[in-house]
DNA sequence: AAATATTCCAACCGCGGCTCT
DNA sequence: CAGAGCCGCGGTTGGAATATT
Protein backbone atom coordinates (compact mmCIF):
# COMPACT_ATOMS: atom_id res chain seq x y z
CA UNK A 1 0.00 0.00 0.00
CA UNK A 2 1.39 3.37 -1.08
CA UNK A 3 0.66 5.66 1.96
CA UNK A 4 -0.17 9.13 1.32
CA UNK A 5 2.13 11.58 3.28
CA UNK A 6 0.45 12.87 6.66
CA UNK A 7 0.55 16.79 4.90
CA UNK A 8 0.74 17.06 1.59
CA UNK A 9 3.78 19.83 1.88
CA UNK A 10 2.44 22.56 -0.38
CA UNK A 11 0.29 25.23 0.80
CA UNK A 12 -0.25 23.13 4.25
CA UNK A 13 1.31 25.42 7.43
CA UNK A 14 3.84 23.66 9.56
CA UNK A 15 5.16 25.21 13.43
CA UNK A 16 3.58 26.87 16.02
CA UNK A 17 -0.11 27.63 16.20
CA UNK A 18 -1.47 31.01 15.96
CA UNK A 19 -4.20 32.42 18.22
CA UNK A 20 -7.00 32.60 14.97
CA UNK A 21 -6.11 28.84 13.96
CA UNK A 22 -6.78 28.26 18.02
CA UNK A 23 -10.12 30.08 17.60
CA UNK A 24 -11.12 27.95 14.05
CA UNK A 25 -10.78 24.85 15.45
CA UNK A 26 -12.13 25.18 18.96
CA UNK A 27 -15.22 27.08 17.06
CA UNK A 28 -15.41 24.10 14.70
CA UNK A 29 -14.91 21.50 17.02
CA UNK A 30 -17.51 22.65 19.15
CA UNK A 31 -20.14 22.81 16.22
CA UNK A 32 -19.17 19.78 14.80
CA UNK A 33 -16.81 17.30 16.65
CA UNK A 34 -14.18 15.92 15.07
CA UNK A 35 -15.28 12.86 13.54
CA UNK A 36 -12.74 13.36 10.39
CA UNK A 37 -9.98 14.74 11.14
CA UNK A 38 -8.51 14.45 7.61
CA UNK A 39 -11.48 16.30 6.29
CA UNK A 40 -11.47 18.51 9.46
CA UNK A 41 -8.82 21.44 8.45
CA UNK A 42 -10.77 21.94 5.34
CA UNK A 43 -13.78 21.82 6.90
CA UNK A 44 -12.75 24.46 8.78
CA UNK A 45 -11.00 26.70 6.56
CA UNK A 46 -7.15 25.75 8.66
CA UNK A 47 -4.31 25.60 6.39
CA UNK A 48 -2.67 22.43 8.65
CA UNK A 49 -3.04 18.59 8.19
CA UNK A 50 -5.20 17.03 10.03
CA UNK A 51 -3.07 15.07 12.02
CA UNK A 52 -1.90 18.60 13.22
CA UNK A 53 -5.37 19.94 14.23
CA UNK A 54 -5.91 16.41 16.29
CA UNK A 55 -2.51 16.85 17.89
CA UNK A 56 -3.24 20.47 19.01
CA UNK A 57 -6.86 19.71 20.49
CA UNK A 58 -5.63 16.62 22.41
CA UNK A 59 -2.42 18.06 23.98
CA UNK A 60 -3.07 22.01 24.30
CA UNK A 61 -6.84 23.29 23.62
CA UNK A 62 -8.78 20.21 24.62
CA UNK A 63 -11.40 21.86 27.92
CA UNK A 64 -10.44 18.91 30.24
CA UNK A 65 -6.78 19.32 29.82
CA UNK A 66 -4.92 19.72 33.92
CA UNK A 67 -2.76 23.20 33.47
CA UNK A 68 0.44 23.15 35.47
CA UNK A 69 3.53 21.32 37.03
CA UNK A 70 2.59 18.10 38.04
CA UNK A 71 2.18 17.42 41.59
CA UNK A 72 4.54 15.16 43.48
CA UNK A 73 1.43 12.19 43.67
CA UNK A 74 1.02 12.14 39.76
CA UNK A 75 4.89 11.45 39.36
CA UNK A 76 4.91 8.94 41.87
CA UNK A 77 1.94 7.44 39.72
CA UNK A 78 3.78 7.75 36.36
CA UNK A 79 6.96 6.07 38.37
CA UNK A 80 4.64 3.31 39.01
CA UNK A 81 3.13 2.61 35.47
CA UNK A 82 5.98 3.05 33.99
CA UNK A 83 7.70 0.01 35.62
CA UNK A 84 4.62 -1.78 34.95
CA UNK A 85 3.54 -0.63 31.25
CA UNK A 86 6.45 0.76 29.75
CA UNK A 87 6.41 3.49 27.04
CA UNK A 88 2.96 2.95 26.85
CA UNK A 89 2.48 6.69 27.27
CA UNK A 90 -1.03 6.75 26.36
CA UNK A 91 -2.15 3.57 28.35
CA UNK A 92 -0.56 5.62 31.42
CA UNK A 93 -2.19 8.97 30.28
CA UNK A 94 -5.09 7.44 30.72
CA UNK A 95 -4.82 6.33 34.36
CA UNK A 96 -4.25 10.39 34.62
CA UNK A 97 -7.39 12.05 33.95
CA UNK A 98 -6.35 15.60 32.50
CA UNK A 99 -2.85 14.58 31.39
CA UNK A 100 -1.43 13.74 27.93
CA UNK A 101 0.73 11.40 27.11
CA UNK A 102 2.69 14.29 25.31
CA UNK A 103 3.11 15.38 28.45
CA UNK A 104 3.57 12.72 30.67
CA UNK A 105 6.56 11.42 27.85
CA UNK A 106 7.69 14.97 28.11
CA UNK A 107 7.85 15.14 32.15
CA UNK A 108 9.54 11.48 32.09
CA UNK A 109 12.25 12.41 29.78
CA UNK A 110 12.98 15.68 31.54
CA UNK A 111 12.44 14.68 35.08
CA UNK A 112 11.64 11.40 36.05
CA UNK A 113 14.04 9.35 34.35
CA UNK A 114 16.56 11.82 35.39
CA UNK A 115 15.46 11.03 38.98
CA UNK A 116 15.38 7.74 38.43
CA UNK A 117 18.58 7.28 37.18
CA UNK A 118 20.27 9.70 39.75
CA UNK A 119 18.41 8.20 42.60
CA UNK A 120 19.25 11.16 44.80
CA UNK A 121 18.39 11.83 48.13
CA UNK A 122 15.90 14.36 47.92
CA UNK A 123 15.24 17.22 50.14
CA UNK A 124 11.96 17.64 52.20
CA UNK A 125 9.55 20.91 52.80
CA UNK A 126 7.21 20.10 55.54
CA UNK A 127 8.22 16.51 55.85
CA UNK A 128 7.56 15.38 51.99
CA UNK A 129 10.41 14.77 49.50
CA UNK A 130 11.11 17.00 46.73
CA UNK A 131 13.16 16.63 43.71
CA UNK A 132 16.17 18.89 44.01
CA UNK A 133 15.84 20.00 40.04
CA UNK A 134 12.35 20.87 40.68
CA UNK A 135 12.78 22.48 43.90
CA UNK A 136 15.32 24.62 42.06
CA UNK A 137 13.44 25.59 39.84
CA UNK A 138 10.09 26.50 41.40
CA UNK A 139 10.22 26.71 45.19
CA UNK A 140 13.67 29.22 45.44
CA UNK A 141 11.71 31.34 43.42
CA UNK A 142 8.74 31.58 45.05
CA UNK A 143 9.04 33.78 48.10
CA UNK A 144 5.43 32.85 49.37
CA UNK A 145 6.46 29.09 49.23
CA UNK A 146 9.88 29.80 50.66
CA UNK A 147 8.59 32.04 53.34
CA UNK A 148 5.79 30.20 54.82
CA UNK A 149 7.39 26.75 54.59
CA UNK A 150 9.60 25.04 56.87
CA UNK A 151 12.22 24.87 54.24
CA UNK A 152 14.83 22.04 55.19
CA UNK A 153 16.24 21.24 51.93
CA UNK A 154 19.93 21.05 50.94
CA UNK A 155 20.68 24.01 48.56
CA UNK A 156 17.88 25.97 49.22
CA UNK A 157 19.90 29.67 49.65
CA UNK A 158 16.99 32.12 50.92
CA UNK A 159 19.34 34.86 51.02
CA UNK A 160 19.97 34.72 46.92
CA UNK A 161 17.16 36.99 44.65
CA UNK A 162 14.63 35.50 43.47
CA UNK A 163 14.91 34.68 40.05
CA UNK A 164 11.82 35.66 37.47
CA UNK A 165 10.07 32.76 36.17
CA UNK A 166 9.22 31.53 33.02
CA UNK A 167 5.57 31.74 31.91
CA UNK A 168 5.33 28.38 32.26
CA UNK A 169 6.01 28.25 35.78
CA UNK A 170 3.83 31.60 36.52
CA UNK A 171 1.36 29.19 35.01
CA UNK A 172 1.87 26.22 37.29
CA UNK A 173 0.70 25.31 40.52
CA UNK A 174 3.28 24.41 42.53
CA UNK A 175 1.68 21.53 44.06
CA UNK A 176 4.44 19.12 44.26
CA UNK A 177 6.18 21.20 46.91
CA UNK A 178 3.27 23.41 48.16
CA UNK A 179 2.15 22.70 51.88
CA UNK A 180 -1.25 23.09 50.66
CA UNK A 181 -3.85 20.09 51.17
CA UNK A 182 -4.85 18.79 48.17
CA UNK A 183 -6.42 15.55 49.43
CA UNK A 184 -10.18 16.80 48.77
CA UNK A 185 -8.90 17.81 45.18
CA UNK A 186 -10.35 15.49 42.69
CA UNK A 187 -8.42 16.72 40.24
CA UNK A 188 -4.98 15.56 41.41
CA UNK A 189 -6.64 11.85 42.89
CA UNK A 190 -4.21 9.06 41.94
CA UNK A 191 -4.44 6.02 43.43
CA UNK A 192 -2.67 4.44 45.82
CA UNK A 193 1.03 3.00 44.79
CA UNK A 194 0.68 -0.40 46.72
CA UNK A 195 -2.65 -1.51 44.47
CA UNK A 196 -0.50 -0.74 41.81
CA UNK A 197 0.63 -4.30 41.46
CA UNK A 198 -2.83 -6.23 41.81
CA UNK A 199 -4.60 -4.48 38.82
CA UNK A 200 -6.03 -5.50 36.07
CA UNK A 201 -7.47 -4.30 33.26
CA UNK A 202 -11.00 -4.41 33.80
CA UNK A 203 -10.03 -2.81 37.43
CA UNK A 204 -8.30 -0.08 35.49
CA UNK A 205 -11.63 0.39 33.15
CA UNK A 206 -13.83 0.51 36.54
CA UNK A 207 -11.69 2.91 38.36
CA UNK A 208 -11.12 5.07 35.21
CA UNK A 209 -14.99 5.17 34.62
CA UNK A 210 -15.84 6.20 38.00
CA UNK A 211 -12.99 8.57 37.88
CA UNK A 212 -14.11 9.79 34.51
CA UNK A 213 -17.63 10.21 35.73
CA UNK A 214 -16.66 12.31 38.80
CA UNK A 215 -14.53 14.46 36.64
CA UNK A 216 -16.60 14.77 33.86
CA UNK A 217 -19.57 15.91 36.20
CA UNK A 218 -17.74 19.13 36.66
CA UNK A 219 -17.51 19.51 33.23
CA UNK A 220 -21.13 18.57 32.60
CA UNK A 221 -22.13 20.72 29.81
CA UNK A 222 -19.49 19.00 27.69
CA UNK A 223 -19.16 15.74 26.61
CA UNK A 224 -16.20 14.37 24.94
CA UNK A 225 -17.29 11.23 23.30
CA UNK A 226 -17.36 10.22 20.56
CA UNK A 227 -18.04 13.17 19.52
CA UNK A 228 -17.80 16.55 21.41
CA UNK A 229 -21.26 17.33 21.63
CA UNK A 230 -22.60 20.94 23.37
CA UNK A 231 -26.77 21.31 24.47
CA UNK A 232 -26.46 25.00 24.02
CA UNK A 233 -24.56 27.53 21.89
CA UNK A 234 -21.39 27.62 22.46
CA UNK A 235 -19.42 31.14 22.98
CA UNK A 236 -17.04 32.64 21.50
CA UNK A 237 -13.65 31.20 22.31
CA UNK A 238 -11.35 34.21 23.86
CA UNK A 239 -8.42 32.45 22.24
CA UNK A 240 -6.33 35.17 23.46
CA UNK A 241 -6.99 34.13 27.04
CA UNK A 242 -6.99 30.34 25.90
CA UNK A 243 -3.35 30.80 24.55
CA UNK A 244 -2.64 32.99 28.25
CA UNK A 245 -1.32 29.58 29.60
CA UNK A 246 0.44 31.85 32.10
CA UNK A 247 -2.98 32.59 32.88
CA UNK A 248 -4.21 31.76 36.15
CA UNK A 249 -7.39 31.15 34.48
CA UNK A 250 -6.59 28.75 32.20
CA UNK A 251 -5.61 26.18 34.96
CA UNK A 252 -8.34 23.59 34.94
CA UNK A 253 -12.09 24.15 35.53
CA UNK A 254 -12.24 27.78 36.63
CA UNK A 255 -11.41 28.73 32.98
CA UNK A 256 -13.52 26.76 31.10
CA UNK A 257 -16.36 27.39 33.49
CA UNK A 258 -16.16 31.06 33.15
CA UNK A 259 -15.34 30.23 28.87
CA UNK A 260 -18.69 28.70 29.00
CA UNK A 261 -20.71 30.90 30.95
CA UNK A 262 -20.11 33.61 28.94
CA UNK A 263 -22.92 34.41 25.59
CA UNK A 264 -21.33 34.87 22.28
CA UNK A 265 -22.33 35.22 18.98
CA UNK A 266 -20.90 32.37 16.38
CA UNK A 267 -18.55 33.44 13.86
CA UNK A 268 -19.35 32.17 10.33
CA UNK A 269 -18.22 28.82 9.54
CA UNK A 270 -17.74 27.28 6.29
CA UNK A 271 -20.43 24.53 5.05
CA UNK A 272 -19.94 20.93 5.58
C1' DA B 1 26.91 41.98 29.97
C1' DA B 2 27.74 38.57 26.66
C1' DA B 3 28.42 34.00 25.24
C1' DT B 4 27.51 29.37 25.77
C1' DA B 5 25.18 25.40 27.67
C1' DT B 6 21.18 23.26 29.27
C1' DT B 7 16.35 22.51 29.94
C1' DC B 8 11.85 22.15 28.50
C1' DC B 9 7.87 21.39 25.71
C1' DA B 10 5.02 21.99 21.55
C1' DA B 11 4.95 20.04 17.35
C1' DC B 12 6.35 16.86 13.70
C1' DC B 13 7.28 12.24 11.65
C1' DG B 14 6.64 7.59 10.51
C1' DC B 15 4.79 3.26 11.65
C1' DG B 16 1.32 -0.13 13.08
C1' DG B 17 -3.23 -1.33 13.60
C1' DC B 18 -8.03 -0.77 12.92
C1' DT B 19 -12.05 0.00 10.02
C1' DC B 20 -14.42 0.32 5.88
C1' DT B 21 -15.44 -0.99 1.24
C1' DC C 1 -10.07 -11.43 1.79
C1' DA C 2 -7.35 -7.63 0.29
C1' DG C 3 -6.52 -2.98 -0.39
C1' DA C 4 -7.15 1.77 0.90
C1' DG C 5 -7.61 5.26 4.19
C1' DC C 6 -7.51 7.04 8.70
C1' DC C 7 -6.30 7.33 13.55
C1' DG C 8 -3.41 6.98 17.43
C1' DC C 9 0.97 6.02 19.36
C1' DG C 10 5.82 6.58 20.51
C1' DG C 11 10.15 8.59 19.14
C1' DT C 12 12.36 12.67 17.87
C1' DT C 13 13.36 17.51 17.01
C1' DG C 14 13.46 22.76 16.87
C1' DG C 15 13.71 26.57 19.18
C1' DA C 16 12.49 29.53 23.07
C1' DA C 17 13.50 30.22 27.81
C1' DT C 18 16.53 29.85 31.45
C1' DA C 19 20.90 28.83 33.78
C1' DT C 20 25.73 28.98 33.98
C1' DT C 21 30.27 30.56 32.97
Amino acid sequence: MVRAPCCEKMGLKRGPWTAEEDRILINHIQLYGHGNWRALPKQAGLLRCGKSCRLRWINYLRPDIKRGNFSREEEDTIIKLHEMLGNRWSAIAARLPGRTDNEIKNVWHTHLKKRLEQNHVAPEINGRSVDVSRFNREVKTDPEIVRSSNVVAAGCDQSKEHRPISPQQCSSDVSSVSTVDTSNDMSTKVLESDDFLEMDEIFWSEVLSADNSSMMSDYSAISTEPLIQFPFSPPIIDVEQVQATNSSMYDGLDFWQNLFTRAGELPELPEI
